[in-house]
DNA sequence: AACTATTTATAAGA
DNA sequence: TTCTTATAAATAGTT
C-alpha cells in the first residue's frame, strides 16, 4: 500500500518586488501600513541603540500624518538643523565644545574654533550681499494637545516669538563675529538629501 | 587513510542583539552608519511603493545631522502636520475632498463636512479660553544653500514672514468656521508618538 | 489579521 | 573603512 505525503504549502512565501509605484490600491494600503509600521520600528531602534535623535514624519497617500521621534524631542533636533547649513558638498566641520571638553582635547578645541572663525569671515565677506537664495521655511509643532483652531493661532502666535528670538539670537552671532571672532557660532554638520521625484540617493558615504 | 574535513566558519553570522543603548564605541559607530543607511533606505522605498511623503531627520551622538525627504518636500509635510491636529486619542477624520470626488463619493463628502462642522463647533466652543497648552514650537528650513550667518538671518526673516502669512491664514480659517462652517477647514488626521526615553511606542493599531 | 516562504537587513569577524 | 557570511528580521502574497 501506498502512501502519498501531500505538503500543503499554506503561504506562497514573500516574493521580490520592484520599487516602483504600487498601482493597486488594497496592495498599497496594506503595503504602506507595514511599511509605515517597520520604518517606525527602525527609527526606534535606531535611536535606542546609538542614541541618536530621530524624527520621521510620514504622510500616507490618503492624507493621514505620522509622526515619530526620539526623546530629546524633535525640536532640539530641528533646531540644530537651522543652526547648520551645508553648501553642496562643502560642509562645515562638526564642533561640540562640551565633547571635546569631557574629552579633553583642548587642543582640538582651539584648532576647530580657529578653523570655523576662518570659514565664517570669508563667507562673512563673500557672501553678505547675496543672502537671498533660500526657497523655503518650514514651520512644525509636535506638542499634542492642539486640536482647534483656537489653540492653533495661539501655537503660531508662539513661534512667531520664537522665530524672532532666533532672529534676534543670529544678529547677537552676528555681531560676535564682527567683534569677537565664531568662538559662539560653532555649527552642526548637516548631511541633506532628497528622495523621490529625483533618483532616490540616499546618503551612501557620508 | 583517514581525512578530516575541516568547515572554516567565514564569518559567525548575524546574532540576535537587545535593543539597548551600545555601549562599545566601535559598535556604535558602525551600528550607527549600517541601521542609518537602512532607515533610510526603507523611507525612500515606502515613499516610492505608496506615493507618501516623508521626512526623516537623525543627529547621531556625535551631533552630525543627516536628513531624507520624498518629493513633496519636507515643507509640505510639515504644513499639512501643522495644520493637523490630536488630542489624546480623539482624532480628527481624515477628509479629502479631492480624492472622495475622485471616487465619486458625493454622500461621504457632505456626510464629513457635517461631522466636521460639529466637530469644530464643539471643540470652538469648549477652548476659546484654553488655548495656552503647547510648549513647543519648531523651525525648520530644508534649504541647501544657506551657509552663512547672513543668510541664516535672511532665512529666518523669511520664515517669519511664513508664519505670519499662517497666521493670518489660521485667523481667516476662524472666520470661516463661525460664519460658514468648517468646509474649508478640512484637517488631516495626526498621529503622534515619541520614542526614547519613555518607553518605545511606535503605532502598532494604526 | 494570520501565516510562511522568501527576501532583505545586519552583527560579527576578517 | 569595506567585504563576507550566517543568521535575524521584515514582508509579499495568500488565506
Amino acid at each position: 500500500m501506498e502512501t502519498t505525503t501531500i505538503i500543503k504549502q499554506k503561504s506562497a512565501g514573500r516574493r521580490k518586488i520592484e520599487i516602483k509605484k504600487i498601482e493597486k490600491k488594497s496592495n498599497l494600503q496594506v503595503t504602506f501600513s507595514k511599511r509605515r509600521k517597520g520604518l517606525f520600528k527602525k527609527a526606534a531602534e535606531l535611536s535606542v541603540l546609538s542614541g541618536a535623535d530621530i524624527g520621521v514624519i510620514v504622510q500616507s497617500p490618503a492624507g493621514k500624518i505620522f509622526a515619530t521621534g526620539s526623546r530629546a524631542s524633535i525640536d532640539a533636533i530641528i533646531d540644530r538643523y537651522l543652526a547648520g547649513t551645508s553648501n553642496n558638498n562643502q560642509f562645515h566641520q562638526v564642533v561640540s565644545v562640551d565633547q571635546l571638553v569631557e574629552e579633553k582635547k583642548y587642543g582640538e578645541i582651539v584648532k576647530k574654533i580657529e578653523e570655523e572663525k576662518t570659514k565664517e569671515k570669508c563667507l562673512m565677506e563673500s557672501m553678505v550681499d547675496n543672502a537671498k537664495g533660500f526657497r523655503r521655511d518650514l514651520a512644525i509643532e509636535d506638542h499634542l494637545t492642539l486640536n482647534d483652531p483656537v489653540e492653533r493661532m495661539a501655537a503660531m502666535e508662539e513661534l512667531k516669538k520664537n522665530v524672532e528670538r532666533k532672529i534676534e539670537k543670529m544678529s547677537k552671532a552676528k555681531a560676535i563675529i564682527d567683534n569677537e571672532g565664531s568662538e559662539n557660532l560653532l555649527i552642526p554638520n548637516v548631511s541633506v538629501d532628497c528622495f523621490g521625484g529625483l533618483p532616490v540617493r540616499y546618503l551612501e558615504n557620508n
